[in-house]
DNA sequence: GTGATTGCAAATCTTTTGCACTAAA
DNA sequence: TTTAGTGCAAAAGATTTGCAATCAC
């Protein structure tokens, strides 16, 4: 089976993109069943919603634009998902929802994991009053 | 002086905006003129073009909002700011380019400096073959 | 059936661009 | 003068929204 196939490739727990939705209470229509296929079942991976559309439209997958930002949007917020922000003009999305960081390519566009464990980052001062931290981004901006 | 007690006040160095334009090369015009001192005569901030812009409309400095990006983005070049990217959809320009990183508040959309000295990063992994590494941002999100 | 979801097109928001006009050197 | 810079309005790119049509349950 293909999706067994690059799980090994890509040491990363299979779960059929169905249970996922089942499980964030979204319902699995043709849509969001495809677009979960397509990043999901695979390796780790980094999408815009332009990039996403154009692949899902070259698989012959109909779903429009709009659609697909919605339900990257909605795997967000069900943790399926986590948007890396790191160019003003454009979202980035990245299946691997693990704590880590990440190196960017600015010239290419080209965003690539740092596994967690790696990056540490130390003597980070107490966040202002009132206030607490909900996530530490790292981006090691690339040239070359 | 106004723009002396402010700076006595925000531990800064002084220099005249006419100044750092002549020494950046950039022709220094009323626009560009009332624009550097917004930014630079007083402590280190943040802003985004739409906040500068409404900032110098409001100080009856008449300027356009075309000439607000053109002037955020040869002021960047010209390294007299710095680019920080923390949300998609718009871009903050920041008057300290010394070395650090920020708190993010995404509620609010403030904006507030880590010193350099404070955060330290350790463990990265070596970028990938042919690049090297341009900056590393730390950008600490923060609720409530 | 019924309510959630989709597609489309239009609207919105940020940013950039083209070009005639203005101002700095 | 001469060339760089400005303003405006229009264009561009990313994202969102409104609403009728469609689909999952």
């Amino acid at each position: 089976m293909i999706a067994e196939k690059m799980l090994l490739n890509c040491q990363r727990p299979y779960r059929h993109a169905l249970d996922r939705l089942r499980a964030s209470g979204l319902r699995p229509t043709r849509q969001r069943l495809a677009l979960a296929k397509l990043l999901f079942d695979g390796c780790d991976r980094h999408v815009t919603a332009e990039t996403l559309h154009s692949e899902a439209i070259g698989a012959n997958i109909r779903v429009s634009l709009a659609t697909v930002y919605n339900a990257l949007h909605q795997f967000t917020e069900a943790g399926l998902l986590r948007e890396i922000v790191v160019d003003a003009g454009s979202s980035y999305f990245d299946t691997n929802i693990a704590d880590h960081h990440h190196f960017f390519h600015e010239r290419t566009g080209l965003l690539a994991d740092i596994p967690g464990a790696d990056v540490v980052v130390t003597q980070l001062p107490p966040p202002p009053a009132g206030t607490t931290i909900r996530r530490v981004d790292v981006i090691v901006r690339i040239d070359g």
